[in-house]
DNA sequence: CGCTATTTGTTCAGTGGTTGAATTATTTGA
DNA sequence: TCAAATAATTCAACCACTGAACAAATAGCG
């Protein structure tokens, strides 16, 4: 539009070819890849090196004469992505560094039910404030902030509802601002963010995985069970940021009665808790991740319950997930959050219901795969999208930064 | 990216504003919109008059002093777009200017079934040899054509099944480009596209909708049950191009078996033949078309039969609607094809399942309306979809036309 | 060891496109 | 009739990219 977009949009195209590399380019791969003759693609990373976004790196060894080329890669000592998750059974906290590297981590677990919204945040803030100290400690800038959190979130940051937290209208950025104050905003987006930990879960599997535009559906099982849809290497959000609400699709309308008010959703057949009474295990009261634990053990030992309960998750979650496949043309499903460690007993009959029920499926073949992110997929997703802003659009940090 | 990137982004920019207009709007006006100077604008704005894209209008009636402005607008003896259908029982022709107003328009009724693809391929091509003259008559210059098939059609515009139809594997622009030639490629886009009848359906109740970022599901009604899915304003066709595939959600999973393989897919529910069998009219023999309207006819009158029919046909649709709108988060459903006409009917049960089971429907409502255009709608959406190619890369249209 | 071919990265004049201010054009209102 | 106001154009300045020439650094070869 105006003429310094123009540098601004290099600025980004080079910075991207950078980041999706697998070795450090040199200026020279950088201008054949992009079509931009050497001395613009010269130009634009003599900015990227003076805003500390980039690096010169060791050069990829070459064959044959001529100069030698010098590595260009993410700086690893500039901004960074700060991630946080509060969940029911855990907080997060984790920095992830523009290379997406995870560069701090912790975890705590407590049952956060209990909990007013205040406490648990202030306990959160005091994670914030430890991964904020590791950061400054390793040279870092903290550029942002993502929070995860198990519900529905307004684009002011409000948690309307996150039924299994029982939280309702948490005001999360006033509450936690105070505890960990955070840099002023860049371009318009708020210092903290905060939003749905399915979406988030998806983010951080989208950029875990090699391809950079791939489309996905991330189903995260938990207490409830959420999707993160991933269209073309974007996350979808719907219209007001509330997509992905898989665990109501119908599975079997004259099923049980579902707290939604419907009958026979997919939540009464794989939700966590319909699982683990299938398996035997509702009485036991342990925390949700042990008895997930648990339950995988009873499976693999060859528990006939156990294996029953998955058997029949894994069909209504078929079911489910072949009228998403059906509808949206994906290729891959994701198997995250608590059905990542079910996934060897989920994966076939959630197989089997996709190869009856998708038409497409006899031409081109939709994988099912586990998450390759563990618990804090959230957090470090989180994280990743803080980090990913800047990469996609360099100039404003650049700006900022002087 | 490239320096002449700027000004192919500012054409596009200057162009879009004006489309979007709803009345002529000065250079001033634009300049002031696209944050562009009145320089800037004057110099996009010669190179669009010059290649015919743009022509000057009657300027918008202002008050006060000062020079008058001169109003810009569209040209309507510019570039057009040739939209073509062959659907089970018609085949449609229509051309469409760049403004988006319907200039030609044909329909022949004739039941393709018992036809051969190659024959019915050359009736439609004496359609587009109509229309092709009507547009030469007007000053309009074709600039591409788009084709809606009821089926799952590859990049390569091969229609790889048409159930309905009977086709398989049909090789289409071969046997269309004899009948009627068409200009060259366009930007790497070829002169013919064949798209599913319910995609470009959508995509002509997209633009004959006031908002230009809507999202919302076209549903069409047909033999089967065909989806477009719009998000924010663009047609979402999936990894492979064949999303919107919504007939075969399960809605009954002990319901009767369903060619797919399922059972109780929605088009057991209510695909047409489902709805008349369950309205006493399978017997009838009668078009598609007459069908439907007869049973509008019957539920007018108030005949028990059709009403029981189509309240529970609304009630299996709801269900697959509601699985949709709780994943994607739409705030709009459209009730095309042949739900059009039965819309009165259709709407109440529809709704009734989303306020039901759509968690966010009590925060924000969810809209369910009939389509607002008629049989042709993937016709006139094909033909706008060519245009509106046109619209977004002016620039290729513009160094091809010297 | 020295020369040449080769590749990388930089320098610099040239060009396309936008910018901002000044100028011209055309109307309303005093 | 003239001043104020708004629209559109003109023009020098500037920014960013382009292309070619050039400097830097290395491998290969005699």
């Amino acid at each position: 539009m105006r003429q310094g977009s123009l540098r601004e949009w290099n600025l980004a195209v080079v910075l991207g070819r950078i980041a999706a590399a697998d070795r450090p380019p040199s200026r020279a791969e950088l201008a054949a890849g992009t079509g931009l003759t050497r001395a613009t693609v010269s130009a634009v990373v003599e900015d990227l090196l003076a805003g500390r976004l980039v690096a010169e790196a060791e050069p990829t060894p070459r064959t044959g004469a001529g100069r030698p080329s010098r590595g260009l890669a993410l700086a690893t000592d500039g901004p960074a992505g700060l991630g946080l998750e509060v969940n029911v059974d855990y907080l997060a906290a984790c920095v992830v560094d523009l290379a997406g590297r995870v560069r701090h981590h912790t975890v705590h677990r407590a049952d956060l039910r209990p909990v007013s919204p205040a406490e648990a945040l202030a306990r959160l803030a005091e994670l914030a404030a430890r991964a904020r100290a590791d950061a400054a400690r390793e040279g870092l800038t903290l550029a942002g902030a993502a929070l995860a959190v198990p519900g529905l979130v307004d684009d002011a940051g409000l948690v309307r509802l996150a039924p299994n937290l029982g939280w309702r209208d948490v005001p999360v950025p006033a509450l936690l601002a105070e505890e960990a104050p955070l840099t002023a905003h860049v371009d318009g987006v708020p210092p903290l963010v905060v939003d749905n930990e399915a979406n988030l879960a998806a983010l951080g599997e989208l950029h875990a995985g090699p391809a950079d535009r791939a489309s996905f559906l991330h189903v995260s099982g938990e207490v409830g069970i959420g999707a993160g849809i991933v269209l073309d290497g974007a996350l979808f959000r719907g219209t007001r940021g509330w997509s992905g609400e898989i665990g109501h699709l119908p599975v079997r309308p004259d099923g049980p009665p579902c707290r939604c008010g419907g009958q026979g959703c997919l939540e009464t057949y794989a939700g966590q808790e319909a699982i683990l009474a299938a398996a035997g295990l509702a009485g036991a009261d342990l925390p949700a991740d042990t008895a997930t634990t648990r339950l995988a053990e009873l499976a693999g030992a060859g528990d006939p319950a156990a294996l029953r309960a998955l058997a029949g998750a894994g069909t209504a979650l078929g079911v489910a997930v072949a009228g998403v496949v059906n509808l949206l043309d994906l290729d891959t499903v994701v198997l995250g959050g608590g059905y990542a460690p079910l996934a060897p007993w989920l994966r076939p009959p959630v197989l089997a219901e996709i190869s009856r029920r998708v038409l497409t499926a006899a031409w081109s073949p939709v994988t099912v795969r586990p998450a390759a992110l563990g618990v804090t997929a959230a957090a470090v997703g989180g994280a990743g999208s803080v980090v990913r802003r800047i990469l996609a659009r360099p100039a404003g940090w650049l700006a900022r930064s002087g």
